[in-house]
DNA sequence: CTCTAATCGAGACGGTACGTCGCGTCTTACG
DNA sequence: CGTAAGACGCGACGTACCGTCTCGATTAGAG
């Protein structure tokens, strides 16, 4: 009598229930809406549920946690950001990459504001991390640093620069924060010290 | 009929009381013996005032929460942190100053790990950042960056690498960091655009 | 967002919540156990939870405080006390009525002692007023004192007595005690001045 | 090294100290001050010695707790009390005594009010019973009922009849509640059954 | 089109930690 | 060197949120 959790599984032959669909891809909504508004860790499981209009008992149906949920959301926004730019950790084609990347947050601005403030931010930074280093483990130090330190760095500086970009009230265009991005990630990397 | 701070202000001339004095003391080094052992948001009050000797409620006669506690940990390591290593900001003296920031962490190793670790390490960043601004504020703009970007980045890496530093579970020698540190963030800082 | 105080109300039909019923039955013999033993103001939350295998918690989700619950109690057992002897205040069946009474409470000897005893005390004068009030709202002065007057100075009779006669090691009959309040409170009461 | 009460003893071969009385007599105004803004239960030491501006510590040396200080409060009202209407419960010359005791009631009615309010009125039966044993010690069971029933029910009386009078927004005068209380408390007690 | 099993809503519950309040003790710095 | 100020330990309170648990009532989708 194990805890049944509704892992979107084929339910008698067919494709996932309506039901587990529907209240998931509610809480992963409703948690981002919020995230506009407060900080992850002010957010309560109850102010989801209510948002999303959800039992609060389904809830914990989906996700053993908040921070589940959270885990989530944002692997599945990562991996959007990943596949809108991939190629911007191999450094092949340089300023093009960073470009990719820093349209497609110019596009989402709230919803990566929400995920670069307050308890999300650390989440964000170890989900890209571990992404980033199934991207990198084939080619390899072609640098002086460490693989893990070079990922590390990279990933650190491109979420701080999006981050302050993010807060600005007049932001920049996406080209010239590209353009700092490939100055400060790419570059670096590709040197031959 | 206000709460009563004592915040050891030196009443009548002499120095603070003594029972105030060692209140805040074990309680600052209790927080940091803990963060050896867990994660910040895993520590608990009551942990904190039961390593330390101090009653329960006496806490929150100096510190108004657990996190108040870590900010003023934290204000203080930074601030010797940064009087061990003051000109890095400045690049007078590049290698140098990133060679003595570089050599205090080491001799500081648990306490660093501890402060970078879990969710200490967001408020590290937050202080850092402060005190940075205070030291570039006068000196700006000889680099194509906004001065808060560029502490950012700075801080970021700084911050990034030294984590990753005392991660590691042979670690190099500081003088080898130093060296990173200063091409990442040091050149990066001085480079005419 | 509004505190849920789970108030008996009949859910989806059916009678009160089982759980609920169970909860607020625990907390009130809980209560009245401890009153054997010692005061109530030196009875804690905790101790009631405890008594009545809850939660300290669910205490709060049934009574806003220890002083609701005892309210709660004390209007239960007035209401008791009430019923077994309605008409003493009417002084219709004067002996008859004191006979009642006395007999319903030498029947509850340790719970009236306990309600009698300590903080409890108070309340139960004002409860009993509070009751008296509605009983002798309709018949009025056929005496030559304000009503409010009357039914305070007979409840303070009627429970100083009752008092007494539980603190006596070797206690009265009923009877004997019924006719002291006879005496004492229907008598003076239906006097023509 | 007992703690260290100084109880109006004489040092250095005068009276009490006079510092000892001036902290004591402010005490206990403050707490008869306070008693008439609020519920004994309610008041705390530290707003009785501010109000009576006297360190918080010095309470102590004179009063053991909150509680000691309203037993002596009411101790030196009640003799007071009892001086101006000493034959009361001699029933020796009935009316008379009444009407002393309601006029000097009348007189302090502030003073009164407070005392018979809230958490003091315990107390105040307490020791008024407790004084009344003692008056009517000697002179014994001229009557039917036992004599501790006989004190208690007169001083429940007593205080109810005098806390209703205290009450009402149009007082009444002292004679007519003077009156009622001769019939209530002195005739029934001298009734030879 | 119906039946059957999984999902859902509702919310009471136990538990952990928090931060507050007041009491009564005890240290400390100061006159 | 005593004494007033006030820091301290203690214990209870009431709150917030978490994650678990029943219990019916729906509802999807397989046959």
């Amino acid at each position: 009598m194990e805890r049944t959790i509704p892992k979107i599984k084929k339910s008698r032959g067919g494709l996932g229930d309506l039901r587990v669909r529907r209240s998931q891809d509610g809480l992963r909504s409703a948690l981002l809406d919020l995230l506009n508004v407060r900080a992850f860790e002010d957010i309560t499981v109850r102010e989801i549920v209510d948002h999303a209009d959800v039992g609060y008992t389904t809830f914990f149906r989906h996700f053993s946690s908040k921070e589940a949920l959270l885990d989530a959301v944002i692997m599945v926004e990562i991996q959007r950001l990943t596949d809108a730019s991939l190629p911007i950790y191999e450094a092949a084609d340089g300023p093009g990459s960073c470009l990719a990347l820093c349209d497609y947050v110019n596009d989402h601005r709230a919803l990566w504001a929400a995920l670069l403030t307050g308890g999300a931010a650390p989440k964000v930074r170890e989900e890209m991390l571990r992404q980033s280093r199934n991207v990198t483990s084939t080619r390899a130090a072609n640098t002086h640093l460490p693989m893990d330190l070079g990922n590390a760095l990279a990933v650190a500086v491109i979420l701080e620069l999006l981050s302050w970009w993010l807060r600005q009230p007049l932001p920049w265009p996406a080209d010239r924060v590209a353009e700092i991005m490939y100055d400060r990630v790419i570059k670096p990397a590709i040197a031959i010290s």
